[in-house]
DNA sequence: CTGAAAGCGCTTACAG
DNA sequence: CTGAAAGCGCTTACAG
């Protein structure tokens, strides 16, 4: 369990230098190839990983830094990055900052301090000590759900998501609609989900559509409730996130609504719950999963130094369900 | 950025191994240390980490194994090991199996082989091949979520669980009562809660209860839903998960059964969504961060020697929400 | 309290 | 294709 190159240099009767050269891919005789092969299969050898990243200066670690461990669209991107970067011989540790944004920086540099290959950052900001950050930290920085001209980026193509909405929820015939959105500091978020929703509805000069802004939570979203009814009385609400949906639609079952018929709600992101509970929410899906998988290909291209577009789009999904009425 | 132990000694005007000494808190005179740490922070220097644990080999790395990353159990007792870890001066590093046992196995030498303090494995099964590698690999392991006699385990209370479960459906007056569970390999949730449960009821002879299996996914629970009602009839079905519950409730709610008044359900787990979604569901909570804290501690202590009890146990607790009637 | 030296297990030019 | 040697940046006895 516990050999070293040396141990295993001497059973096969050839150099260290060569059994390095044999473990690293480079060229080695057949005859010698063979012997090196069977001692280690016989050995169980296993190179150990810090004199190689000692030397090597660099590690096949990639370093993910996400705001919160506990979120759907978090827990999936991570299962996306770790599948590919697996297939790809990379390791993946994760760096949770629980949705500090001072803890987001120190971890960049943390990570740097590791010889992490290259960090792959969940962002929801991107503040002027992350560009900061970014430009001292040698090493290659991918952000994924928000962008930035300043760096590598892959997005969820949220204003394409807020059209696609916009669209159906006019195609419904709703005509009195609230938006409830968040932060416009998240520009993914709080800004292109809410621009390309406008855009769509403005086709309908007809419409009346009405602004609320509420936080992440999906208690606040319940909370916040029955503000909109009073001040708007909505037939849809479209929420900024599925949480939010959560919330809204929790809010309007306690208050003896019943969904779609006196409420309509839709939510973005296409989490897991909103298709098990009842009723099922119309959502525009984002693909976490897959996003993670580009990611980490586009992580590893970046590392190889190979060429790399500076801003990938991750596609979206109208998803139609059970909690929007046709008014048509 | 990129200095070394060697660079800094210079600076300071000392040798390389006082820096070092002082770095692990060894016994350095006043004027020495106040020359080194001048140097230090005006360099910003930060040791390397490879070269740090090549030569002592060993980490201030633990290894937790999960069998999924998209599950609240599993993200909530992440959070917790990683706040406890994070404040004793640990890392965490996360080992994703996507619930695949061989990968499990597989993990628990890789972690070893990249010498890992420790290993926590969020366990689902333990069959011999575990306690082979746990003999085979010298570093300390502990379970979570499952106990075996060979190791040190930490796990929530399922039978105490059951038993408040039990209580409560038989103090709410429900006398004819489905039992929804998984298999038994999953001793945790299989058996334990089961037995618990079970040894409930039997206190009121008078209870006509059923037993039926299904598996941890939400969708396989629906479709049991009319199986369940067709051969029993109950008052009330008691899942052994919360996300059999959710289940559940969604087959309950697409048949047109108002939830409690035609049907009660309840879960085991206390997952965020059982409280978002409407009606909320009654469940014996699990505190899964809680237990992450534990498991970190116990693990700590386990690397530094300390006697530690062999088994822990976590609390649970009833809580009481709206999905269950009562009929006394 | 402090320093010189050896060594952890690899990789990387450099010769041959 | 192969090997001897130096060195990566630390830590750890061992002297002093």
């Amino acid at each position: 369990m516990n050999m070293t190159i040396g141990e295993i240099a001497k059973l096969a009767g050839v150099a260290k230098s060569t059994v390095s050269r044999f473990l690293n891919g480079g060229s080695v005789g057949k005859e010698t190839r063979l012997k090196i092969e069977r001692v280690i299969s016989e050995t169980g050898y296993v190179p150990n990983t810090f004199a190689r990243s000692l030397k090597a200066k660099k590690t096949n670690i990639i370093g993910t830094i996400v705001p919160r461990l506990n979120s759907y669209a978090t827990a999936e991107t991570l299962i996306g990055i770790d599948e590919r970067l697996r297939e790809e011989n990379y390791q993946l540790l994760i760096s949770n900052t629980s949705q500090d944004l001072e803890r987001e920086i120190e971890s960049i540099y943390n990570l740097a301090n590791q010889k992490i290959a290259g960090i792959i950052l969940l962002a929801t900001q991107v503040t002027d000590q992350h560009l900061e950050a970014f430009e001292k930290v040698d090493v290659p920085v991918l952000l994924v759900g928000q962008e930035s001209e300043h760096c590598y980026s892959l997005i969820h193509n949220d204003e394409e998501a807020g059209i696609l909405l916009g669209k159906y929820v006019l195609a419904n015939g709703h005509k009195k609609i609230a938006y409830l959105g968040v932060t416009e500091k998240d520009i993914a978020v709080g800004v292109k989900r809410k621009r390309g929703f406008q855009q769509a509805i403005k086709e309908e000069s007809n419409s009346d559509l009405m602004y609320f802004e509420t936080s992440f939570s999906v208690k606040d979203a319940t909370e916040k409730f029955s503000e909109i009814v009073d001040q708007h009385a909505p037939t849809i609400i479209v929420c900024a996130t599925d949480n939010i949906a959560l919330g809204i639609l929790k809010a309007a079952q306690i208050r003896g609504l019943s969904i779609p018929t006196d409420l309509s709600i839709t939510g973005f992101g296409g989490y897991e719950v909103t298709e098990i509970i009842h009723p099922s929410i119309t959502t525009v899906k984002f693909f976490y999963k897959d996003a993670g998988e580009l990611a980490a290909e586009k992580m590893i291209r970046l590392i190889n130094g190979e060429t790399v577009e500076k801003l990938t789009v991750s596609h979206v999904e109208m998803i139609e369900r059970e909690s929007v009425d046709n008014r048509m």
